[in-house]
RNA sequence: GGGCGUUUAACUCAGUUGGUCAGAGUGCCUCCCUUACAAGGAGGAAGUCGGGAGUUCGAAUCUCUCAACGCCCA
């Protein structure tokens, strides 16, 4: 036991402290041998170009809370931390820094390229390892995963030719989403759709046969040096002369089609459109249906190709398109220009807007997927919290296209698809390759980094060799992801589960709140409105920002995350620092004797308290069970701030400075058994500080708090007690309204009489030091009827009358005002009991209790109505 | 255009199967540096529960409708 408390808080030191000593003890570790029953989570694997957020803060403290309530609970824990090696991010980052070098990615081969590459992910993918680390996650860092490790691209690898051999990945020649920026295809998912304030352009183009002039609107000037057809509906009457003759393509002078098709929408601008089948998802089915020629404009990084008039080429879209604009407005041909909202995708990584391109890539087919993956959700099997995800999910499950999964990057899983130097169309898929190597040449692509991660649940174990973790781990308890990925991640990693394992990956999914600062902006890197939270963990304490963030994040809604807002937890730890040190404090010899609690002859406070701690834990956990983590968080910090410091604490200190040694060593008991179960609630919010704390009262028996037994709680039948408590409280809290309100000096004692007793004198004698200490009185006086002093300030509480005298304490007119206002009120709530009694339908119709309830209720007020005004009469 | 969510005190949120004077924290006002804690204690003011309609004896709660805001999809 230790000897010295400290006057506040010091986090800074004692947090490393601890985190050392559970990691030296093995704690985090989970134990394949173990019969108990299995608990594991596996880390949503940040990125490795990241830094802590936030949002990590959030997410990875509601795993920590998930997987530390559960080894005190003796399960077989295991939460499975890793990182992510996102092709697309950490290729641009190593891009960058080549060229900050000197170095061009070109210049480069592929081995070198990676060999930089890998030693930039040594030098900074630990980074955010590390802040996990001190956010206090209790991770089972032995099995600390890495999406690019040997094992885990095995398993990616083998799971592309598993697919590929059951007819699910195809090549496909047809428009992607391209992203000019990492040049490289990127999937649906990835494009991030933006509404732009842009302009609509009406060009004229000639028609063959008359000389005369056709005006098509369009957003994008720059590709009608790629137009094979203009096209109107077929049901437009204004157009149907003109289909099936000829307009020709100004600037570049080709002569295209004019052709009927259903997708054009005649309102849409003039009801005549310019066809780009290379460069616009729907002029690329047109283009299929008419047989259209297919010209493609573009290089890789969105410049114009050869495939344009010379003075075009080379030129970025943006130029290019003021080029078109330019010409066509000397050539008279530029009609007029609108203003028009614009729906633009954007690259998500590249955040530049994506171009459609028409390239040959890999697709995975995701019909048969779908399947089991949906059921699993819709029988409950997985389940969501909160549940109206399932909405969105299904409604993306059913209407899912083909997967992308082909980028053109260097850095990732690199497709194992070998192409025969003879035969270009020959083809070798496997594991190993092909034995002849020289005879094939690998496709240069990788992976979209979504295409491995899928694979997270069951990769994160040696999924080849099948070893016994994946038995004691697979399929894990909880998923704690952000909604934002619920497509991109999760939906596609039960796909991946009942398909290789048959099995789902994690029976629950719990979806965190959006973070956004106190405007509802959402935080991001761009605007620069996250906060750091390894700045926040040192201003407050990671303990404060821990409970303070999971306090203020309501299932289902998003938080607006201010720094005020972590003052409450950091008042809350120091609050309990102090409940702690006062307890220590009053310990004369060490811990008291054990003394049973079931036994021993306790006070109404004591069998209070325990109660409400009982009834508290089990609140505790209804709330954890259902993933409501703020209310949980909410019921600990009530229960500590207002039942026990407010109440107890002050009550035990009548037994704590009295004379009698047994009483105070109860008293010193349950101050001691009640701060213990708190400190276990609110460990795997605040792990630090409760296992500071805990180790100045644990006996020698004890463990350390982090693997001690858990609480469920229950709630005990105790209304003698409840009834009591409630009396006192109420006593004391009137005492206490009238002292301050009539400006009654905090140092000038009073004498309470209280009239009308005989049910609760019993009652209140036995708790009469108690408000004798807690409202400033030094006399309680039982009086009759009819000794009622006058020129008092008074109360009713239940049938009773209690009397301040006032002669020479207060001002008199203070008490005729707090009286009249409280029987105004009274009237109020009378007149809408009376109206409610004389509603015939409401008796009729109503259930007893309700009608009986009415019926005391409104006795009560009228009783308090009429006291009073009996005694504002008589100080009046 | 389709879907989802939100709307309760100045702010952030609770409010379970409809019935108990509609609650909490922060902020605000008053008093108090009382020997665990001023990062604290005591008290107080503050709400036509987004608008409208309906069901019901009774609606913050159920139904419909309108509106505003946010997110997702097209």
């Amino acid at each position: 036991m230790k000897v010295e408390f400290e006057k506040s808080y010091n986090w800074t030191q004692l947090e490393d402290q601890w985190y050392a000593r559970w990691l030296k003890k093995d704690y985090f570790t989970g134990d394949e041998n173990s019969s108990n029953e299995s608990f594991s989570i596996v880390i949503p694997p940040p990125n490795i170009t990241g830094k802590l957020t936030m949002g990590h803060v959030l997410n990875n403290t509601i795993q920590d809370v998930l997987i530390r309530k559960a080894r005190m609970e003796g399960k077989n824990t295991c939460w499975i931390p890793g990182i992510d090696h996102a092709s697309i991010a950490t290729e641009t980052k190593v891009v960058k820094m080549l060229e900050e070098m000197g170095i061009e990615k070109e210049q480069l081969s592929r081995e070198e390229f990676l060999d930089h590459a890998w030693k930039w992910k040594e030098k900074y993918g630990g980074i955010i390892i590390d802040q996990l680390k001190k956010l206090g996650c209790s991770c089972d860092w032995k099995r600390q995963k890495f999406t690019m490790d040997d094992d885990y691209s095995r398993s990616v690898i083998k799971a592309f030719v598993h697919l590929y051999n059951k007819g699910f990945i195809y090549k496909g020649h047809r428009l992607v989403n391209w992203c000019p920026s990492s040049q490289s295809a990127i999937s649906d998912e990835e494009v991030i759709h933006k509404e732009i304030s842009g302009k609509l352009w009406y060009f004229k183009y000639p028609i063959e046969k008359d000389k005369s002039f056709l005006v098509v609107a369009t957003t994008r000037p720059e590709t009608l040096l790629g137009d094979t057809a203009i096209a109107v509906n077929p049901e437009d009457e204004r157009y149907a002369h003109l289909v099936g003759s000829y307009a020709n393509i100004p600037i570049v002078n080709r002569k295209v089609p004019i052709i009927a098709d259903e997708h054009v929408d005649p309102k849409f601008g003039t009801g005549c459109v310019k066809v780009t089948p290379a460069h616009d998802p729907n002029d690329f089915e047109i283009g299929k249906r008419h047989d259209l020629e297919f010209i493609n404009i573009m290089n890789d990084d969105a410049s114009l190709n050869e495939n344009v008039p010379q003075d075009f080429q080379g030129l970025s879209r943006e130029r290019a398109r003021k080029e078109v604009i330019k010409r066509m407005n000397l050539e008279n041909l530029l009609e007029k220009t609108e203003d028009h909202i614009n729906n633009i995708g954007f690259s998500e990584r590249g955040n530049v807007p994506i171009e459609f391109y028409m390239s040959e890539q890999w697709y995975m087919k995701m019909n048969k997927l779908v399947k089991p993956a949906l059921d699993a959700v819709n029988d409950g099997k997985i389940k969501f919290y909160p549940n109206h995800w399932v909405k969105t999910y299904n409604h993306w499950m059913e209407n899912i296209n083909d997967w992308c999964i082909s980028r053109q990057l260097s850095w990732g899983h690199q497709i194992p698809v070998w192409y025969h130097k003879d035969n270009v169309s020959k083809l070798h898929v496997s594991e190993k390759g092909p034995d002849d190597k020289e005879n094939w040449v690998r496709d240069k692509d990788v992976l979209d980094t979504w295409a491995s991660s899928w694979l997270w649940p069951f990769a994160v174990h040696n999924w080849i060799e099948k070893d016994t973790s994946i038995k004691k781990y697979y399929p894990t308890n909880t998923l704690v992801t952000g909604p934002d990925i619920i497509f991109f991640w999760v939906a596609r990693m039960i796909m991946s589960g009942y398909e290789f394992l048959g099995e789902e990956p994690f029976k629950n999914v719990y979806f965190t709140s959006i973070l956004r600062d106190a405007n509802g902006k959402k935080f991001s890197k761009s605007l620069g409105n996250s906060p750091d939270p390894i700045t926040l963990f040192k201003e407050f304490g990671t303990d404060a920002v821990r409970f303070g963030t999971l306090l203020m994040a309501p299932q289902g809604l998003d938080v607006l995350f201010s720094k005020d807002r972590l003052e409450v937890g950091k008042n809350f730890m120091n609050k309990l620092w102090n409940a702690a040190r006062f307890t220590f404090m009053n310990l004369i010899d060490g811990i008291p004797p054990d003394i049973d609690l079931s036994h021993e002859n306790l006070d109404i406070s004591d069998k209070w308290i325990i109660s409400r701690f009982e009834e508290t834990a089990f609140n505790v956990n209804k709330e954890l069970n259902n993933y409501r983590f703020n209310e949980a968080a909410k019921a600990i910090y009530e229960f500590t701030w207002n039942d026990f410091c407010d109440w107890y604490v002050e009550i035990a200190k009548i037994r704590l400075y009295g004379d009698d040694p047994k009483k105070a060593d109860i008293a010193r008991t349950v101050l001691i058994h009640v701060l213990k179960g708190i400190l276990t609630l609110l460990h795997p919010y605040s792990p630090f500080i409760t296992e500071e704390l805990w180790s100045y009262f644990k006996t020698k028996n004890e463990k350390d708090l982090i693997i001690s037994p858990w609480i469920n709680g229950k709630v005990l039948k105790n209304e003698q007690v409840f009834d009591s408590m409630d009396l006192l409280q109420q006593i004391v809290t009137s005492i206490r309204a009238i002292r301050s309100q009539l400006n009654i000096p905090p140092k000038k004692r009073a004498t309470v009489y209280i009239a009308n007793s005989e049910s609760f004198k019993e009652m209140i004698l036995s708790f009469d030091e108690a408000i004798k200490m807690l409202a400033g009185v030094n006399l309680i006086s039982f009086i009759n009827n009819e000794e009622r002093p006058s020129k008092s300030a008074t109360a009713v509480i239940k049938n009773m009358e209690l009397f301040i005298p006032l002669e020479g304490l207060i001002d008199i007119d203070l008490e005729i005002n707090r009286l009249s206002k409280r029987i105004d009120k009274l009237k109020k709530h009378i007149l809408v009991s009376e109206k409610k009694l004389s509603n015939k339908n409401f008796v009729a119709n109503a259930p007893e209790n309700i009608i009986s309830h009415e019926k005391e209720k409104m006795i009560q007020l009228k009783l308090e109505k009429e006291l009073l005004k009996k005694n504002l009469k008589m100080i009046s």
